[in-house]
DNA sequence: TACGTCTGCCTATATGCTTTAGGCAAAACC
DNA sequence: GGTTTTGCCTAAAGCATATAGGCAGACGTA
């Protein structure tokens, strides 16, 4: 009986692709098993369960974005900055449902999470991403963290609005509002205190 | 053996009341037949499967939306009226997660969701009343459908997040970037096209 | 190449959830 | 009070997570 090479990063790399194709929520270790043409029990040698390997997904998918996200972020500011930040995270969305609801999935706390374990990492990377957006602004401190608390809003209610399926109903695409949104943030964003 | 009294609607409510405490991706038949003190094959007597208590869950959230929406917009408008519908919405959500997120659950279709079933007549609702509030911004035509998905997006976007805990690990509390961001939006809303 | 160890993937099994089938007794009706 | 209806039950199949233990392929050593 050959080996199938199985190791927790090919596994995790599976169950994005896995996730993507069929749902996050419709991710199991049975399905991801067959998936990898193996035995279920046969995951448990590189993985500590389904709860782990979620986590691990939230992980990869946080780490896809923020390494997106930095790209496109190079060398551009301002409202350049915010729409490339912005579109980077819906464009993931939309590439890879799955993986991004992962991203957004709470972590389940197996230990008290500790503060430098890789999906808490990978997380304050994005945190850290987001606040670099914002310097193109100069806001004033204390509207910072409103600052921060709204483009995340807008990017992730956008995004999972239209995941949801929930603009498909009415005209025009919804790439003409997201323009038109995103411009609108831009536009707070440089009234707001300095 | 007395009988347990079971109704279509005492499940629904009792699924409620349940997703709210133990969360709406925990609601099984398994738990719910227990929290009624009752075997869960009896359910099936009164609901066709989980799908379906999960489509009644995402109607009740809806319809108590719209009603708590519609009463908080009576006799307001313009700014008055953008806050107290959100806040309809986010209070609704801190106070009723597992409905809230049984509200956002896209629904199954069980059959091609002929156009007036209750679910869909529920989300219409919101949607209508999300159309009034935009009524006192007067904006154009072309840009009504840019304001009510950015408006939904913002206040999914924001009680999702907060739901989920990202706003909690830094300060200042929500609240004060929740009038923020409204305000923002109001700022928008107004600045639009007429 | 041959031996010995390690380890990857297997089968077997326990438990929990969804769902269907069929039985029995409490309610409801006349 | 007898009959019908119907609500809740037990029994059982199918699939999921997860653990325990076995067997053979891969690897190190000489």
């Amino acid at each position: 009986m050959p080996r199938a090479g199985l190791t927790p990063d090919r596994i995790t790399a599976a169950a994005a692709d896995l996730a993507d194709r069929i749902g996050y929520d419709a991710l199991t270790l049975s399905a991801l098993a067959r998936e990898l043409g193996v035995k279920t029990p046969s995951l448990y040698a590189h993985v500590a369960g389904l709860d782990a390997l979620r986590t691990d997904l939230t992980r990869l998918a946080l780490d896809e974005l923020a390494d997106r996200a930095a790209a496109a972020l190079a060398g551009r500011s301002g409202r350049d900055a915010l729409h490339a930040f912005a579109d980077t995270y819906r464009t993931y969305a939309h590439a890879h449902p799955g993986r991004y609801e992962a991203a957004r999935a709470p972590v389940t706390p197996d230990s008290p999470d500790s503060p430098d374990s890789p999906v808490i990492a990978a997380g304050r990377r994005n945190a850290d991403l987001t606040r670099s957006v914002l310097r193109g602004y100069a806001l004033a401190p204390s509207y910072e963290v409103h600052a921060i608390r709204l483009l995340g809003s807008l990017v992730h209610g956008f995004a999972s609005l239209e995941l949801a399926g929930s603009f498909a109903h009415s005209a025009p695409a919804s790439d003409e509002s997201w323009v038109a949104v995103l411009d609108a943030l831009d536009a707070t964003l440089r009234g707001w205190p300095a």
